[in-house]
RNA sequence: GCCCAGGUAGCUCAGUUGGUAGAGCAGCGGACUGAAAAUCCGCGUGUCGGUGGUUCGAUUCCGCCCCGGGGCA
């Protein structure tokens, strides 16, 4: 029964942005000698720290942090390399005896930690352009054409380009891709996750206050000094909230109050849709007002006797 | 005080040659496998400012009143 490695142990705390996760990974990491370890699309861009709500310099010296800041503004990052890049982060984790405190806004990420994602190999750029090329001259009919079934009928624009890319850069559809799945990477760990469900309207009036502190502390400058970059608009980077707002304020088309506005409110729709993935795509994890998350995950992880 | 154009959904506005009205945004619900803070789909009853009149019928026409805006004094 004596076993020579220690068990392995995983916390997950997902929830809304602005819910207060990593104030609780934080805690908990202090406790249980976590690793705090990023799960959100947007924390991962170094350039971002304000506007993605990232962790301060001095909370991220304070205790041990991976993935966060590690990817330039001008990559093009992925559930993908999400996937790829936290393996290595878990592994070393549990072979130091600790445990990961995985803390993140982005439930596609916890879902591809935890199911596994289909194994599509990357798609080469050139087939990317040449896709684009074919969306710009024979447009969304023509890429449907492109699909030897009638896959592409469901599914919108986004999802069309991406299965005629996979079609095109492997041979076999993305249909047939997704039957299969990468091993998940916390199979035989025991694992407490929450879902931290403030009242909607709390959550909406902390994070327009949130908005007005990111402004107080430097997110205009941060917005010009990405914008030096002189990126490609459509990179994921540029499309975290408040980018294209405070874009525009500084070019003089709207006051910083109008760009304030624009910018809580699409933080508003993006709170929205994360508890709507939640009540959907996440059915198995327990909704836990915030301040009882950190009690909540704390007995979750007593392995069941 | 007079003149002008207004007052229609939470907001910005369209419209009804008289048969009680519809867009965008917001909001709400939903979808979601390498851009996911992305992308996409669905949901529209509101004393049509108030009141009196004309009319079978008024949000629409007429009178008066109220409110915010512009102009003239």
């Amino acid at each position: 029964m004596a076993s020579s490695s220690p068990p392995k142990r995983a916390l997950l705390i997902a929830g809304p942005t602005a819910s207060g996760k990593s104030a609780i990974a934080a805690e908990l990491a202090e406790r249980l000698n976590g690793v705090i370890t990023n799960a959100d699309a947007l924390q991962v861009y170094g350039p971002l720290r304000i506007l993605s709500a990232r962790p301060s310099a001095e909370e991220e010296a304070r205790l041990p942090h991976r993935l966060f800041g590690h990817v330039e503004a001008r990559e093009r990052y992925s559930v993908g390399r999400w996937l790829e890049d936290v393996a290595p982060v878990l592994d070393a984790v549990w072979a130091a005896g600790e445990c990961p405190v995985v803390v993140g806004g982005t439930g596609l990420y916890f879902k591809a930690l935890e199911e596994g994602l289909a194994p599509v190999p990357e798609v080469p750029p050139e087939v990317r352009a040449r896709v684009a090329d074919w969306h710009a001259k024979e447009g969304i009919d023509g890429l449907k054409r492109r699909l030897p079934t009638d896959e592409g009928a469901a599914l919108d624009q986004h999802r069309l380009i991406r299965a005629v890319e996979v079609r095109e850069a492997t041979g076999r559809s993305l249909e047939d891709w997704q039957r299969e799945r990468t091993v998940p990477l916390l199979q035989g760990a025991c694992v407490a996750r929450v879902f931290l469900m403030p009242d909607r309207e709390k959550a909406y009036a902390r994070c327009e206050e949130r908005f007005d502190e990111m402004l107080a502390t430097g997110a205009v400058e941060e917005v010009q000094a990405l914008l030096k970059l002189d990126l490609d608009p459509d990179l994921p980077a540029m499309k975290a909230i408040g980018v294209s707002e405070l874009s525009r304020h500084l070019a003089g088309e709207l006051t910083l109050d109008d760009a304030c506005v624009l910018a809580k409110t699409q933080t508003r729709r993006y709170v929205k849709r994360q508890m709507t993935w939640f009540r959907s795509q996440m059915s198995g994890w327990p909704a836990v007002a915030p301040k009882e998350a950190a009690d909540r995950l704390l007995t979750d992880l007593q392995p069941v006797a």
